[in-house]
DNA sequence: AATTCTTATGAAAACGTTTACATTCGGCCG
DNA sequence: CGGCCGAATGTAAACGTTTTCATAAGAATT
């Protein structure tokens, strides 16, 4: 037997003889002969590996992402090589050029990614994607709709009956935020009074915000924080002082963290399904890099508005009776456990 | 220039004259060249990279185990491959063949990675770091000291006083389940009482067990979950019961997920370093790439009881005048937030 | 029975590096 | 001034596949 018909033997492509089919199947079996994939790699100039560089790998967020990226691209018979943790720009550029050659396309996510460091960093023969980033053109990108789902959240509560309603922001420079700040400020129509107070997205910086509003004299009738982290620190600083939720003063937050149903009152918030994120940013990476020269495409991902006890509404009532009524949670788990 | 002097002057070891180093780094910088890795491989059998094979990417625990894992890899220049979702056996097995000789080095988590499935499906010479697996020896591990933990909580409980002591055991095939409960009932001294309640890890197990409590006449006087959901569906159970904790009833659980901290009260519970157990066993597998031959090594990664108000310690005051002093955490946040 | 066609297999090039070995060249020593 | 040595560079083999092209052997056609 020679190489090549192995070769074509166990890609079952071409055209080999049932009986030399066998013979070599046997025989490969029995020496655990497994491929090569550099060397295979090397010729065919597939990796069948997709590549995702994340900032960071904190948290539920992260952890979600991965797992819709994985789950996809594990349909597709695709390899996953992660990247993350980098804290700056060179950082970054170095990452991306580790994974040059090693994949046959590119996930991006990442803070300091902008059009010059992409046009800089980037081979443009490598099919990319990017997650929740603000370039603006000439990439395909995938980003969660942050601005409609802050304009739903602040919909909801002016249906509720809230007219003045302040909200808490994220850091300046941050992406989300600003799109999050955007959706409220536009949904807040004339008669409204919209108020800012400033945050960063971080539970303290909530909890600040807390306590001005608890000591406010004409304090709104809602507050929205531009992060679930927010509200919750903001709902501590609004027990301490005596103010009741939603009685008092009603309370959103953004992204569905886990603990936002746990909390009393369960926090309203706006839900990202973030591990469509992952999945549909890989289906449409996968599409491009079918597909060469697909044109670049901007897509965004709805989230909705869950409405719990925090903003006043009567839906289900608070916990406990409701714990087994919500969708079924897989995140808190201890390691081994099965299904 | 040939491509030899082009190869020794990008990796700067042989002998080439500081003039032609600058003239081809000069080139290769304006070319943006960079050298294909998978040829590279091909030829010096080094991929730097390492494979992690994961049950499963659901929750806290998975990202921050790729964390520790990240962390230690970036630190030394190694690229991850992670592979997760493979809901038995077999995909496991597809999963591995799949890394095989894209990766320098494995690290295996798995419910369905026995003795037998190694032997059968990894090749002896790749270097391989088991992690929370029950495989008795053979090969190198690392694990959390699962009994250690359940034994220095079921200490902390009697020595807050209660003699009575119920626990809720995990699913009956896991290993960590098992390792918790007999660690309980080691700890367990013959004055003592020791009862046990059937779960599965998940809340709604929790709650029912909760239930049962409840009901009973003789109730114990501290409940001991084996993980921390659990113990959060208990809590709803005790509390839906008008039995209340800490002070009918003291109540622990294991993990120290996020919620724990966020419950009413806050939970007492066994905090694992996760984040440290990734990293450890990436460094004891970069060990073992380097040096062939090490004997195989098993490790325990101690895990340390977190007493909070739920067990009735008297420590910190509740939620949450001591929100502010824990670790901070980064676990909840919005994407893109940056330090 | 000779020619052509088909089909299965083999031979060899190619992928882009690294590296052992060969070569060149200048300088030093005798 | 010639041979030798060392440093710098070039040549070519190797890594393990895939794939194109060639070849061999039957089968089918005439």
């Amino acid at each position: 037997m020679s190489v090549a018909t192995v070769s074509r033997a166990l890609n079952g492509s071409a055209s080999v003889t049932a009986q030399t089919r066998r013979r070599i199947a046997g025989v490969a079996a029995r020496l655990r002969y497994v491929p090569h994939a550099t060397a295979r790699s090397l010729v065919t100039r597939r990796t069948h590996t997709i590549g995702a560089l994340l900032p960071d790998l904190f948290g539920e967020f992260f952890s979600e992402l991965i797992r819709g990226i994985d789950l996809a691209a594990r349909a597709r018979g695709l390899q996953l090589l992660v990247s993350s943790s980098h804290g700056d720009a060179a950082e970054a550029a170095t990452a991306l050029r580790a994974m040059q050659g090693r994949v046959d396309g590119l996930l991006v996510m990442s803070p300091h990614v902008d059009t010059r460091f992409l046009r800089e960093h980037l081979v443009p023969a490598l099919p990319t994607v990017l997650m929740n980033t603000s370039v603006e053109k000439g990439y395909a990108s995938l980003n969660v709709d942050n601005y409609g789902g802050a304009q739903a959240m602040t919909r909801h509560l002016l249906e509720l009956g809230h007219r003045d309603i302040a909200f808490i922001t994220g850091p300046a420079d941050n992406f989300d935020a600003a799109e999050r700040l955007k959706g409220f400020r536009d949904a807040m129509a004339a008669p409204a009074r919209a108020r800012q107070l400033q945050g960063d997205f971080s539970e303290e910086s909530g909890y600040r915000a807390g306590r001005q509003l608890a000591a406010m004299r004409d304090r709104p009738q809602a507050v929205f924080a531009a992060n679930d982290m927010m509200a919750v620190g903001c709902l501590y600083a609004l027990i301490e002082a005596g103010v009741r939720v939603p009685d008092d003063i009603a309370l959103a937050g953004f992204d569905d963290i886990p603990i936002a149903r746990y909390i009393n009152p369960p926090l309203t918030t706006v839900r990202v399904r973030i591990a469509d994120l992952g999945q549909g940013a890989l289906e449409h990476l996968v599409a491009r890099m079918e597909t060469a020269d697909l044109p670049s495409q901007r897509r965004t991902l709805a989230c909705e508005v869950v409405p719990r006890a925090s903003s006043g509404t009567r839906t289900a009532p608070p916990v406990p009776s409701s714990i087994h009524h919500r969708p079924k949670s897989r995140s808190h788990r201890s390691p081994g456990e099965k299904q």
